[in-house]
DNA sequence: TTTT
DNA sequence: TTTT
């Protein structure tokens, strides 16, 4: 079908570390586990209630991968722009089951740090996916402001010097 | 936690009439199964290939209720707006299954018919669920265009005439 | 016409306190300014360029009228979610001047702090509207957290106990 | 400043056709008049208000810039998202304007068709904007249906055969 | 006018 | 299961 949309918006903090692993081909994949919560107060009882969601979301853009892997640690508080995406598989005693999960890839992705953690500061990651040194970053002490810059870079078509 | 969202946004076609329920008190539940496709030439092959991302969406809004009853079709193209929650339960074979779905409830939902199906036309359905005549509504008979009126009626503190 | 949707979403900072003020039947309305930024590698130049949009946001809604009086501050980091209007007016030598805004109004608007200023956390405050005891809170030094649940309170209609 | 989100979302109809021009160096802008309109019922007359409000968008992409080209017309339906930006100008009479408008360009745009005007079907494109065979395209008598195709190989890279 |  |  043409003419749909499918859009996920998610400001949240990760309950852990990123998981990185790679494809077969080399290609990183990062594993994100965010928490989002809402708290209200019980109209019968009166008393606070306060639920939370996780939100399973895999990064299969190189860019954002990268992102991921320097700078967001457990409790990093991130917005997050990706697509719904349900998974069937199998577990290990035959069982058919379905993962559903926010992905980020390709156009129309995001991944922007809301928090200043380690000095740095919050950045944003656009999804353009040119910049593909993933790995090849050497002692990853960059620091944070480097980091915004080559993610601008990878935008650097967004945005130069339009004449009108 | 504060400080979070989650939201999601669909543009999609009902794969199926929308089935409603009842809770033991009498709330309406209305499931909807949503379609959304993307489609792209595969770079290595050429081919044309399309991929169609099944949404279970939940509507425990009252208004919304109604209006998924009253207006939906297998087929309608909709906007929908609401949060990613996944519920946990088990099979009758004991066997512990998640299920993630789309939950229109309390502010900050929305459904929006895009299409213009039996001479109606779409129609903008709030969130306020201060309407609670669902299931009394008599001859289902209604016209579109008095449905998207009574549905405003509903969020009818929006917009009144502030002096300013 | 129906069918449609007019939606804004924010993540920037205050460029300074909001204002408040009422109208004549004494509804507040809270006045912020939100600013958003872009930066980026000039692909010809190399160097990094920074672009900051200001936008102007209008609160009709008395519950995130009040959320943003007791607790938003210069420089405080906000999810804003709103519609675009456009407003025309004449300035004082008759010119007519256009002002579009980003309105906070009846449901489907959205106010959450996204950082933890003054001890506090971020919270998230929806729209329901109904809590009208807006400038009788008496001394202001209520706690983030009972704020949060007192703005939780507004939005209990969401939540509650929904057996199914 | 780094950590921002600056996000519009529409689904509206097009007042007139696109008008599309080009940058001196041959770039093309597309502007898009997009109307979105809500419906209520006023609580103390009970008489039926609507109010439109209409939006200024304007498309750097190229690809997006095509499609509004080819495809959209007057009174089309699209789903819209982009970034606001306001732009200052100075009128005949020497009078400094504003201008906010909506700017579909770089990563996180989109447009989508919503309507199957014209024998074709809505269409999805994103905003990689790597085609650039904009104004070459020949005879435009290219059904929708390879229009969509061709805007599908410009996402390209978002799908292809992911193994993991 | 913010933030990094 | 939809839609194009």
């Amino acid at each position: 079908m043409a003419g749909s949309v499918n859009k996920v918006i998610l400001v949240g903090n990760l309950g852990k570390d990123p998981e990185i692993r790679r494809t077969q081909d080399g290609r990183p994949i990062a594993n994100l586990s965010v928490a989002t919560s809402e708290s209200w107060r019980d109209k019968a009882t009166g008393e606070r209630k306060e639920k939370t969601e996780w939100h399973r979301v895999v990064i299969f853009n190189e860019g954002l991968c990268k992102v991921a892997e320097q700078y967001l640690k457990k409790g990093a508080k991130v917005y997050i722009e990706g697509q719904l995406q349900t998974r069937k598989w199998t577990d290990q005693s035959g069982v058919e089951k379905y993962s559903t999960e926010v992905v980020l890839q390709g156009f129309n992705s995001n991944l922007t740090m809301l928090d200043g953690r380690s000095g740095g500061g919050g950045g944003n990651f656009g999804s353009d996916d040119s910049g593909s040194d993933f790995g090849s970053s050497g002692p990853s002490s960059a620091a944070p402001r480097r980091a915004v810059a080559a993610a601008g870079a990878r935008n650097s078509d967004m945005d130069d010097d339009i004449p009108f």
